[in-house]
DNA sequence: TCCTACAATGGACTAAGTCTAAGTCAAGAA
DNA sequence: TTCTTGACTTAGACTTAGTCCATTGTAGGA
């Protein structure tokens, strides 16, 4: 059914209900939960999975680079299904709801090696912040 | 002795000995420390200075936009008395270490109108993630 | 079908931060 | 200077998010 189930089978992933379970979850609605929301919506289909096995397989799925981990409010975690294309986030100040944006040219582009300090620049992570249409209100 | 001090003062910021110990730390180093070193540093000078205070104090300074708050890891939030002049952060992905960083040009430019989904887009994080020096070994 | 290494469980534990009720004190008023 | 009062501080209980570990269960190969 889902590219994610796919890919994670033929990685060599061990699949066990648990694990699909949490892959369904993060397949199936492109939002950006939290562990617990994960765990709440896992444990619909499969009431006896245990917190722990949220956390370590959404630990897995993001070493696998499935699933890309967001701390942006400084409160629980985030996990974003979406991790096949690049992307940054746009951040409701007010109600905290995520969305996925695409800025234009390379945000790597703009740090000049003199600001570099020697680092090894992999990555960027940007965050637009602001009021969503309903909270503008 | 500090323009922070001062500029608390004038706007007519009820001065505690516990609120000027954690100001002092503040102004005092310009690295980001987590509300427990600064809670550490204070009780240095301050032995029976209250954790709860520290985070009250530390809030209303972020509040009042003299300290800027920074939640980069999931772990503890860290505190930037750099407020001033605008810049980004460059964190270690090994060890944590942050650097303040200015790169060139508006980052806020870079997302079109056709991605912004009606926010009122008001402020940019940027975060160069990367391998420092020591740990780049 | 049987093994066994890997996965899941649940409950205790930790870290970071918030809350509350009672006590203390800075700063303006007299 | 002393008084007054509302704002500030305190200690400790509480909450939230996440980790750890010893035990039990099971997917998938032989």
């Amino acid at each position: 059914m889902s590219d994610l189930l796919e890919r994670l089978r033929a990685r060599g992933w061990r699949m066990t209900s648990q694990r699909r379970v949490v892959a369904e979850v993060l397949a199936g609605e492109h939002v950006h939960l939290t562990a617990d929301e994960v765990h709440a919506r896992a444990a619909e289909r499969l009431p006896e999975i245990a917190r722990a096995t949220v956390y370590n397989t959404l630990g897995e799925l993001v070493s696998l680079g499935e699933v890309v981990e967001l701390s942006t409010d400084g409160r629980a975690k985030r996990y974003d299904p979406n991790a096949h294309r690049p992307h940054q986030h746009l951040v409701c100040t007010e109600c905290g709801t995520i969305r996925d944006v695409r800025p234009s040219g390379d945000p790597l582009a703009v740090l000049p090696d003199s600001e570099r300090y020697g680092f090894t620049v992999s990555k960027v992570d940007v965050t637009y912040r602001g009021r969503c249409p309903s909270c503008a209100g």
